[in-house]
DNA sequence: ATGCATGAGAC
DNA sequence: TCTCATGCATA
């Protein structure tokens, strides 16, 4: 059945210039209707602390703390005297360990976002958060939790687990109405934030789980794109964009402790460049091949020369004897009427660059030349390791 | 970046 | 049966 495109979030661009949401009742989002986007935040607001009215036992169904939905904010902390919110410069971080050590999360819980957003669906709150870097703090506090308190998130495999769900504390205060705008400024900064940051969308699915967020596993590209792109539905945008904030100031640490030597812990890709294979060119191999047939261990000093006639780089050379013997000493070994098992997977575990994990090929000032009879011995009960490296 | 599909939950 | 979040596969 041809169904009305969804997960329409259009740009505020495309919204004043279109003059209004498009399929917003029909895809679920109550914003539909007006055309001015102040008077669908209001009516969403309307409409939704009614629904809330209706639905506040219905989304009792698995909730994050308000720490970790809030997670990458200062958590909004009610103020009692001043009847406020305050927000926790020490909540950044959020902790789950509390529900760790309760039970009722596992650390690799993977409860769908749907949860959340069941949640958010049915909480908003006059409430924004302080900004990411450059961008106006505009967020007017309200109240505090989404879900006051007791709130808490359903353990692993969400859609199978008969965690207890926990009795859903009544809203003491007003739902969050996470402003459109807010939102688009937020992806846009986000994007330039990870192309600055070198990361690649689906890098940033993939380390979401690293973030250990109670509730949130990994994305995939797709669902980051749509959000840098304000293809979501609203409330799924409401929903990521906290985590994604998370991560973001996360990797933006990580940067930094990377220049430091440190770990960035999953939050950055891994950068490693993958290697890229030398390649030789056949004159230069004849070449190679005819020191080699005089000299199969040469000397550092000789290498060096070698080298340098040839112009490669010196541990281009170095490999290529290493490689050199170990496909000799295979093929003698074959020619022998050695098994495979004997050598076997040698020649996978070798390459050209020199990443030879299986056999000794020491860099310079650490060669110990190797007297004849131990060659063979150090391999010689080793499995075929290409079973093991498929 | 996006068309299409899937599965869970709501109705 | 519909909605929604999300992923796969591909343009």
């Amino acid at each position: 059945m041809m169904q009305p495109p969804q997960r329409l979030y259009p740009s505020l661009n495309a919204m004043t210039s279109s003059g209004r949401y498009t399929d917003r009742m029909q895809s679920g989002n109550i914003f539909g209707t007006f055309d001015d986007p102040f008077l669908q935040a209001r009516a969403a607001q309307v409409a939704l602390a009614e629904m809330d009215v209706k639905n506040v036992n219905v989304s009792a169904a698995s909730m994050l703390r308000q720490a970790d939905m809030f997670a990458g904010y200062p958590t909004p902390v009610l103020n009692t005297s001043t009847g406020t919110v305050d927000f926790d410069p020490n909540s950044v971080v959020p902790s789950s360990s509390n529900l760790l050590e309760s039970g009722l999360v596992s650390s690799d819980s993977m409860a769908s976002l749907q949860q959340v957003m069941a949640m958010q669906q049915h909480h908003y709150q006059q409430a924004q958060f302080p900004q990411y870097p450059s961008m106006p703090s505009q967020f007017s506090a309200a109240a505090a939790v989404i879900t006051a308190g007791a709130c808490a998130v359903a353990g692993n495999n969400m859609q199978n687990s008969l965690m207890p769900r926990y009795p859903l504390a009544a809203p003491t205060t007003e739902m969050i109405d996470m402003d459109p705008r807010e939102l688009e400024r937020f992806a846009e900064h986000f994007k330039q934030r990870r192309i600055k940051l070198g990361v690649t969308q689906a890098d940033v699915g993939k380390a979401l789980a690293h973030l250990k967020m109670p509730g949130v596993g990994s994305l995939s590209q797709s669902t980051i794109c749509r959000f840098e792109s304000l293809t979501l539905s609203h409330n799924n945008m409401v929903a990521l964009k906290p985590i994604l904030h998370s991560w973001l100031e996360k990797a933006e640490d990580a940067i930094k402790t990377k220049e430091t030597g440190g770990d960035s812990q999953g939050i950055l890709p891994n950068t490693e460049k993958k290697r890229k294979r030398t390649s030789i060119a056949a004159p230069e191999k004849r070449v190679l091949e005819e020191y080699f047939r005089q000299q199969p261990r040469p000397t550092g000093d000789r290498i060096s020369a070698i080298a340098e006639k040839l112009d490669l780089k010196k541990n281009v050379v170095r490999v290529w004897f290493c490689n050199q013997r170990q496909k000799q000493k295979r093929s003698r070994n074959q020619g022998g009427g050695s098994n495979s098992t004997s050598n076997g997977g040698m020649s996978s575990r070798s390459n050209a660059n020199g990443a030879n994990t299986a056999g000794k090929c020491e860099p310079f000032g650490e060669i110990s030349l190797p007297t004849s009879t131990a060659d063979n011995n150090t391999i010689k009960n080793v499995p075929n390791l290409s079973l093991f490296y498929a």
